[in-house]
DNA sequence: TATGATTGCACAAACGATTGTGCATAAATA
DNA sequence: TATTTATGCACAATCGTTTGTGCAATCATA
């Protein structure tokens, strides 16, 4: 038997011949604020039970202005990192009981238009957004309307909008003077999709980092315009084949590492012998690859948790300043990079 | 400056000196059957695109009793497993204009009442539900009250509900088949949470593969009580401490499988040489490992978007015969299992 | 016994959209 | 010209909540 009706607050005033507004004070403990009668609360807290009673959100949310939503837009739910990242966010949230509406965009700036209209539409509060991150002419909107909102990962230069992100910068030149440590001076920046922070970030590090060992950085190095796997795969067939002199090979994703494996495999060189490896974003599995991968770790679930905090300050104080975070990376060292000359040892210390 | 009048029919109406019901109508594409003319057509189509009037949908969904909402309740998001899942299922619900509400239930029971509580207190119109899957008692409210529901993975034997699935019981018959004709007789399952349905469904495809092929079952080797990697390690130190015989791991899960590895690796036993390993869930890295490991894989992404389609069955005709799909697994042969004696090959098939 | 304070609740207006019905004015027909 | 028909829109109810205000009935006080 589906029980059609479903129950409102007027089916609980009915049946005790109240006024819906006595059933919605008590039920939102309002009685004592508007003198509801111990007797009368009791009754409907029963009734409100014993009818399984679900206030409906939508009323509620129209009437009140304020909807519990958050809205999350992101690449691809399907990646790891953002996986992570989306796992963070929507367990953050739900403490502050809030519930998540989740976009995925597929890489497409078109459905990130889309969907930041939509998530609008639907009254979210504010919104964590991931950008595809190669245009940012949609997102002023939210700024010159001062939409609470928090950028993720990758965030656009020519925007002012709160985000929060990884120390891409720093985890690059780490990561490299760590790979210049090793003696390994010819070394290929395998890129993400260019123009988007974080790579412009990493290759950035990746420069001064060489520069700052005397290096002379060879633009012809840096390959591949994705961060998914094939342009790994690509990118390092068709790099060995020109370059046989490369020793290492930096990745600024772990897909883009995965890829780069596989190339290496199918050519018969050894990693961490014949060739070193060194990827960003660590995941689970790159500890057991043979030999274990040595990455630059992002903290995903700190940056969910910290995007949804920045973001319930926005929803609480209107005229808080609008702070930026960049997350510390962490150095991951395990046995895909060979030390080609143990003897030198340089310092290594950042530009910025 | 933030315009903070959001705008609204009224806005629009008053502009224009019309009736919201008018500007309603033109905005819904119902200016013919309510004769309104081209000329109030136009300008109020002008005025919304210049006020940049986004239709609360809030209201809509209240007044029209429907939200074009669903709600995904999942284990684990940050599990690649269920994020793949879930950009399907996102993916396909976007294209019926339908948005995802995400709730992660952090494989808690509690969690997951409280998820369908609030969702369904959202008026989301359909559960597409991934149970933590040891209790179904919460769940048979759904059922009697005929609340459009679909169940995916771990479906719950005392639960009349619509689900889909793999086919556990033949992914894992065809996997132990095969390794049984590569000669192994030795093989440990390293299962994962006991009482959910993919888990017993596969250990009994491994039981009845041995006895097909007169291998009397040790219930000993079936080790193990979650899905983790940790399982994984733990149960494959403490079984190779016992049982020095076992030829041949088949982890019913990646992340048991990369526990598992780990193990070996400390016990100094090649994959595939001095021991086999077979596990479910094929992911990206697997074919990256040192040896590619050899798996059952699951269409995730079919799963998720068939989830959807028997949902908006459902929704579309609420008479309509719940319907139950299994879908195949693909098994991928790699380098991690050893034909132990290439003579042996026997035939396999399986009896269910 | 008036008067005032307190108790306990109901009425009604919002929130922003949709939609059946009604009512002018204009055009068409008799 | 009188009547019908068509045109073009407005009015008002509704979805389920929340909340400011009002108004009886009861109680305490003078």
């Amino acid at each position: 038997m589906a029980k059609k009706t479903l129950t409102t607050l007027q089916t609980i005033a009915e049946r005790l011949h109240l006024s819906v507004s006595t059933v919605s004070r008590v039920l939102n403990g309002k009685s004592n604020q508007y003198r509801i009668s111990s007797r009368t609360q009791q009754a409907v807290r029963d009734m409100a039970c014993q009818l399984d009673f679900k206030p409906n959100q939508l009323a509620r949310s129209l009437r009140l202005r304020k909807t519990q939503t958050l809205g999350l837009v992101i690449p691809d739910i399907s990646n790891p990192f953002f996986a992570q990242i989306a796992r963070s966010v929507e367990i953050e949230a739900r403490r502050h009981r809030y519930s998540i509406i989740l976009c995925d965009t597929q890489e497409s700036t078109e459905l990130e238009i889309e969907s930041v209209r939509l998530l609008r539409s639907r009254e979210v509060e504010g919104l964590i957004l991931l950008p595809v991150g190669q245009q940012s002419k949609h997102l002023t909107n939210l700024q010159t309307e001062d939409f609470p909102v928090v950028i993720v990962d990758r965030f656009l230069p020519d925007l002012d909008l709160p985000y929060v992100a990884s120390n891409n910068y720093r985890g690059a030149y780490d990561a490299v003077c760590y790979l210049v440590n090793h003696s390994h001076t010819k070394i290929a920046c395998l890129q993400g999709l260019p123009g988007t922070s974080p790579n412009e970030r990493r290759v950035r590090g990746y420069l001064d980092a060489l520069q700052a060992h005397n290096i002379a950085p060879d633009l012809d190095l840096i390959r591949g315009d994705s961060y998914g796997s094939q342009t790994g795969y690509d990118q390092t067939r068709q790099l060995l084949s020109e370059k046989v002199s490369v020793t290492a090979l930096f990745a600024l994703s772990n897909l883009i590492a995965l890829g780069a494996i596989r190339a290496l495999v199918e050519l018969n060189l050894r990693i961490g012998e014949d060739i070193s490896i060194l990827c960003f974003d660590d995941q689970p599995y790159l500890a057991y690859m043979d030999p274990p991968i040595t990455t630059v770790d992002q903290q995903n679930t700190e940056m969910g948790r910290l995007a949804v905090r920045l973001l319930f300050e926005q929803l609480a104080d209107e005229t808080i300043e609008k702070k930026n975070v960049l997350l510390p990376t962490k150095f991951i060292e395990r046995k895909s990079v060979k030390n080609l000359c143990l003897e030198r040892r340089n310092k290594c210390t950042p530009k910025h």
